[in-house]
DNA sequence: CTAAGTGCAAAAAGTTTGCATTCCG
DNA sequence: CGGAATGCAAACTTTTTGCACTTAG
């Protein structure tokens, strides 16, 4: 149904990247893990490329630098950084694991998502995150993570279809 | 992670249950499909079955009825309650499909989900839902769907780890 | 009768993993 | 050197589909 996944545009904050950098940094020199060329490069095609990337993706892009990068290694170094809180996987129900910055590097957001087009938008609404913080102390539970996502037609295709 | 799911009480519409077997019946009526005997005691079972079931679980549960049915017919027959607007499709993330009655059955909810225990609690707040409303005006979104989900410990969880 | 439904097994689609080889430290 | 990391291919997991046989209408 939805072709593929278009990007938003999304503003960085330069210093929480730089923190997400020095993260995985201390997290590889802690865990004994090895600076190589292939997880350089993906991680830095990961930093600077668009948000909510598959695998596929990602692959893709890394392959238009160096030709002989494998799946694994890809699919290895997004876990890597899911680990150590610098990437964050969603999945939004096309079956896919997309991949963002940890939300150091942006505000906390949650997700628009255009059925039609794919597109999808970050929003922040602090009144639903107070609330959300309502709900989980009337049930006693402690919220690590949620996510809330709004899936329908966004503005563009609402025109389109009319 | 999570061993498995558990199952939060509901209380169920009576009057919408019906409704939906209306649904479901003028739903075949028109398409011509059949009311087969595998049809009937899958969607017996599944109305009256805990919510939130996967595939497998209920195939297991149906099987204790008549042994023969197979894993397509549950799959398919879901997949069809679930096209006419009877079931939900839900994923919460350990790479499972589950499925529950349609909202009309109960008031429209969202789900805490503890991701020690498995245990899926139900919640409504209709104020984050006008937030939500909200949020989609000012993008010009159109909302058809949604899911808000809290992942983290239930209040026993809790108490356990202390 | 005949189109729809069933059960099985095979195909897809994505994610993980085992292993021999390569390479960082 | 020795343990990590890589690339490949094979294994897995869950969902979907093809097909020959059965059956509701």
């Amino acid at each position: 149904m939805v072709a593929s996944v278009r990007e938003e545009a999304v503003t960085l904050d330069r210093a929480a990247v730089d923190r997400l950098r020095a993260r995985l940094q201390a997290y590889m020199a802690k865990k004994g893990l090895r600076s190589t060329a292939q997880r350089r490069l993906i991680v830095d095609t990961f930093f600077e490329g668009a948000s909510h990337m598959t695998i596929e993706d990602l692959l893709t892009e890394v392959r238009a630098r160096d030709k002989g990068i494998g799946y694994a290694t890809v699919y290895r170094t997004l876990k890597l950084l899911a680990e150590c809180g610098v990437a964050s996987e969603r999945r939004f129900g096309d079956g896919l694991s997309r991949y963002e910055l940890a939300d150091d590097a942006k505000a906390h957001h949650d997700h628009l998502i255009c059925s039609s087009c794919g597109t999808i938008v970050e929003f922040e609404e602090p009144r639903i995150e107070a609330l959300q913080e309502d709900v989980a102390r009337r049930y006693g539970f402690h919220v690590i993570s949620h996510k809330h996502e709004m899936y329908g037609t966004c503005a563009d295709c609402q025109k389109k279809v009319s």
